[in-house]
DNA sequence: ATAAACTCTATTAATTAAATAGGGTTTATG
DNA sequence: CATAAACCCTATTTAATTAATAGAGTTTAT
């Protein structure tokens, strides 16, 4: 899995757009000021999340974009895998088929990568836009089990303050 | 984090050789007609794990490559990070200066970014190559904390038996 | 009627990934 | 010591993907 410049861009929009939830439409062009987007490549990127029906466009002079649901319906995963395909952290199925109709070896390494892959999902699928603009959460909170919202923010955040990579 | 078509060579040429430790050096012809790989391009591979100091060269005739420390202490992050960079599921830091220098929804954005990279580190850095080719577990013994061998091995494993990707 | 704003398809440019090519150097062996 | 086997190293080419731009078309508020 990797999030590209466009999954980036598609996540900031959905962000400034959660944030002016139920403020009516927003248009592109202030969505790609606010957040510093190219305008036109930001178009693509809202009529791809319009065809998959998690943001709703207004069209005509007043027109706009804002999202169909409500923030904290919309998880991170959605729009990562619509963007960017699959969170598995490799290519196609396909191209491991090598590894699955082999030996044990190679059929431990599928399983490895299908293990990070669910850590990834386990994660993204558990953020929503609603818990990224609420706010940071005290530290005591983060990672604790089956919680409502994932251990998306604290604060203050060290640059680097993670182990570097 | 992506893994390449590269590193995923890399990965069955370690394997292949992690199978053969201590069984002399093997010839690159030889790693790359087992397993399917394409001789040239697996050359410039091998180079880098032997720059890496993961591998070791014997030159000339009956010349080939060999693992420079035991399966047990060679990761599959380590090959990884050699091959497609770091783990994190974006690009270069660089690039997400963007979400750093910024508010709290973008800063928590990139809180989940290194919560991902994390998740996939400690799976990775945890799964060593003895791992994949001492044969599977029993199911019982997955997903415990802190174990030596890693959550690697489970069969038989149904293709496209995890959730669709 | 007009301008604002989304719609849609096509094209280009830049970057990265994958693979190939080929001469250079080292070494076992007869 | 000649030779062939095998790794060493740099360069180049090709293909694929990603990022970005262009521009004509359609809808709607006023």
């Amino acid at each position: 899995m990797k999030i590209s410049q466009k999954g980036l861009y598609a996540l900031q929009a959905m962000m400034m757009l959660a944030r002016k939830y139920q403020q009516g439409a927003i248009r592109i062009r202030d969505i790609a000021y606010e957040e510093n987007l190219p305008e036109k490549f930001l178009e693509l990127i809202l009529l791809e999340l319009k065809n998959a029906r998690i943001v709703e466009s207004v069209r005509g002079a007043k027109g706009g974009y804002q999202l169909r649901r409500d923030p904290a319906d919309i998880h991170l995963s959605e729009i990562i895998r619509l963007i960017d395909g699959p969170l598995a952290p490799f290519g196609d199925a396909d191209q491991l088929r090598v590894l699955i109709d082999r030996d044990i070896p190679h059929r431990a390494l599928y399983q490895v990568f299908l293990d990070v892959r669910d850590a990834a999902a386990r994660i993204l699928e558990h953020t929503t836009l609603a818990d990224l603009i609420s706010g940071p959460e005290p530290r005591s909170a983060r990672g604790g089990r089956r919680r409502r919202k994932s251990a998306a923010s604290v604060l203050p955040m060290v640059v680097g303050g993670s182990k570097r990579e």
